[in-house]
DNA sequence: ATGAAAGCGCTAACAG
DNA sequence: CTGTTAGCGCTTTCAT
């Protein structure tokens, strides 16, 4: 079913159906009615390539995350997913599973597959790749740093920062002996928070032990063996901040299976505030940081890119999320301990 | 970038160049050798709109469900994504949020953009739809009933089974005063769940009130929600079967909340083994729906239906895939309380 | 083994 | 307001 077929059915020419499509204004009312009905009665719809091999453009944006199965990244898609949407375009949607490979040919995939934007999460291309890419008049926007990938489109949280009040509230409570489990991945941002970690610490005056600082894989599984590695030293901690919700649950599994009680004798922090960090018995007090927000802002800016179109090239954009802590039992904080939800 | 400048430095035919990309084996090794040089200087990529307007084919497919959130589903996805990473086709990733209309109007954007096939997850479409369709030559299975829709190619758990088997077990262990919660959402399966837990009770001799069968939307407040309906009562029940995890772990929420404990004064049991579930306190006993493999499946039915091509009509596939009641503490088992994952 | 050329379905000048 | 027509970049007969 073509356009041809429409035109000759409604005794008309192509070019008149095919401004139905694009630009329905500059046709007669009732040409246009009549046009209308016989493209419903025919089942027509638009050939996608035709169109896209004229206009250049697909109407897609691509999302690459590292893992589908983590419920920070689906955050995320859900913020670009509600703009997308409503900018009817679609989304493709891509794992890297944390390996640089399997990115960067997920990248060429979307290159050739003429995706009209781009936003990746914890990307491991550097500033290299990203120059290659912008050749290719597609539009990048990055969530989250993984990598140096100054200068280009970023939408990101200051990890750092978010760390050090974290641990400063730890403090503040009474907590002295702190440790610390971070995930592998996503690796700059791990970084910065294991540095904010340290940096806080010495500048309240305390030390950290390295024997307190145990990497681990980004996952429970991850969190239960870093917890293992910590519960086991004669001097353990007293409490923990963890780089992230997931790994923090795995933790406070470990924790409970050895009998200790969570914040009395350990006390757990997390970082990206999960739904269900909330549900945790204890509640997981965590930095709340705004993945949906971040998907959302990400997807705005790509299309501020995408719309701006060949203009004069701009100012690649960094833009500043502010994370927030959520103070909840698991720390040991007396306060606030009453909310649900 | 176009193969027409690619043949021009190459020296040759833009018929040779498109060959060494489609068919290599039909040229010869030398020129071979240097169009692909050639290529590569360029930075040359192929037209994907082009092609497709040649092929009619996309080499991508379209996973349409309910709710991005849902870590069900996610998996369900992964599994998708798994074999179509592996096929070297892309997915289309698109959410219906429960709604009948949004649905249709993704399943319409997606026959236009001509993906090669289509995975609909608790799909609302009936046996119409789907049959309209088909017209359009694209490939279509589903996971999980909503509404009707015999007659096309499906992937499933029986719910009913798994109820039963899950109540038994329940019945089994002591309880006699059972109560259900089920989500709004999807319709025919939790339906189907509902149907399976009367009759159960039945057959074992056990009544149910209507009071204690409560129904509200699927999610964690739902379950909330719904479990403070039930405790409410003066006559409450003294064990619970959820229809979802997510529901399960509100209602949980709200009976520790509430000062009861799980499970001596209240048993709970959940459906899905969503990977936190065993990390609730008291881990929650469920019935394990593999979502993962219904997704492999599902896509190995959709490549196999796509593959086939335009051979003779295929009876549509109905495929049952086994779920498994997982024991944990919740639901007061006291036998095999000692698991980590 | 290679080239010439038709045409996939559509859009956007351009002309009327 | 509508029709004619030239491509968009590619694949594939059909010749050679």
């Amino acid at each position: 079913m073509n356009i041809k077929s429409v035109a000759k059915k409604a005794g008309v020419s192509v070019a008149t159906v095919s401004r139905v499509l694009n630009h329905p204004d500059a046709v007669a009312p009732d040409t246009k009615e009549h046009i209308l009905s016989v493209m419903e009665s025919l089942d027509y719809t638009p050939n996608w390539f035709a169109r896209g091999l004229k206009l250049n453009r697909t109407g897609v944006i691509a999302l690459l995350i590292p893992d589908i199965l983590d419920l920070g990244y689906m955050e995320i898609a859900k913020g670009v997913e509600d703009v997308a949407h409503q900018k009817k375009y679609n989304i493709m949607l891509c794992t890297t599973e944390e390996d640089r490979g399997k990115e960067k040919e997920q990248v060429e995939n979307f290159l050739t597959r003429k995706v009209d934007g781009i936003i990746l999460v914890s990307s491991f291309l550097k500033n290299s790749d990203l120059q290659q890419i912008k050749k290719q008049d597609v539009s990048v926007v990055l969530i989250g740093k993984n990598e140096d990938n100054t200068g280009a489109n970023l939408v990101y949280t200051d990890y750092k920062a978010a760390t050090s009040e974290a641990v400063k509230h730890m403090i503040e409570i009474g907590h002295r002996k702190i440790g610390m489990i971070y995930g592998t991945r996503p690796k700059l941002e791990n970084m910065d928070k294991l540095e904010g970690f340290k940096k806080t610490l010495m500048e309240e005056g305390l030390n950290y032990r390295d024997s307190h600082i145990v990497e681990e894989e980004n996952s429970i599984e991850g969190g239960y063996l870093a917890a293992s590695k910590l519960l086991n030293q004669a001097d353990r901690p007293e409490a923990l901040f963890v780089s992230s919700d997931t790994m923090a649950i795995g933790a406070m599994e470990k924790i409970k299976q050895t009998g200790l009680r969570i914040p009395q004798d350990i006390a757990v922090v997390g970082f990206d505030n999960l739904k269900i960090s909330g549900f945790m018995e204890p509640k997981l007090t965590t930095v709340a940081k705004p993945m949906y927000r971040m998907g959302l802002v990400a997807a705005r800016l790509l299309f501020d890119l995408m719309e701006e179109d060949e203009q004069k090239e701009q100012e690649p954009q960094e833009i500043l999320i502010q994370s927030k802590l959520k103070v909840r039992k698991s720390c040991g904080h007396q306060d606030r301990l009453k909310e649900i939800f």
